[in-house]
DNA sequence: TACCGATATGCACCGAACGACCTATCCAAA
DNA sequence: TTTGGATAGGTCGTTCGGTGCATATCGGTA
């Protein structure tokens, strides 16, 4: 089918942003954060993680903060000193927490790309 | 059960924003403007939709007007002048427009509603 | 015990988004 | 032909999060 829309369909790009906060709308989980969790734990840094993903070490020190304050319990295993400076781990419950949010985007990621697809191809009609 | 998590997990709440671009990443549609749309087509005015919605006029007609831009046709039809001031009112193309994100809105809300509350389950465990 | 590199934290500055404000324009109905 | 209310659009200041830069602190290891 041709109709007004299909030749600038190609050129759309879907985008969607997933996060939870506190009933003070200070964001304590979403996509930013939880690839740094995830990330954090792969490469045993802060500092590594944040080079890696080109966020600045101050903000993300930041956001990370503010997650734990929610939760009231530590989320990061951090380490200061030491030849190598440091380094941060995940505790158990930021474990936890991660995998919560990984089992979360599985059961929504492929849906919403669905969805877009249907869209584009109800526009084409 | 009762792990640490437990205590925090009905504070915590569901955010999430789904929209479309074009390539140079200007918004072109998102819930904003989807709902901004629905809303115009039920008042016939851009201004009724506005105050209902608490946005500003200047600020809802800029964005409109992007999103006509980058289809190159427009999904409002606008008048201008009499006692009434003007109305406006959505084109064919505007219409089809809506339905189709009330379609994709319509596939996606429900999954993630779902895998949020087994994201709180989870936690719990 | 001196060192090194990461964690910890304050602060001034910058830019984009948005609000507030203003003015111009249009035209059907009175 | 006057008018009222909505559309059309420029401008400027503010707000708010992020960036950049600073400095302090820590403690295994050489």
């Amino acid at each position: 089918m041709e109709t007004k829309f299909s030749n600038k369909l190609s050129d759309i790009r879907l985008h969607y942003k997933i996060w939870m906060s506190d009933d003070q709308e200070t964001g304590i989980m979403g996509d930013g954060k939880w690839q740094m969790l995830k990330l954090i734990e792969e490469k045993g840094s802060m500092k590594a993680a944040c080079d890696e993903l080109g966020y600045t070490y101050r903000r993300t020190w930041g956001n990370l903060k503010k997650i734990e304050q929610f939760f009231g319990f530590p989320l990061l295993d951090k380490t200061r000193g030491g030849t190598d400076g440091g380094h941060t781990v995940l505790t158990e419950e930021g474990k936890r927490l991660v995998k919560a949010f990984d089992a979360f985007h599985n059961t929504v990621d492929d849906q919403i790309q669905l969805g877009f697809e249907r869209f584009i191809q109800e526009l084409k009609k």
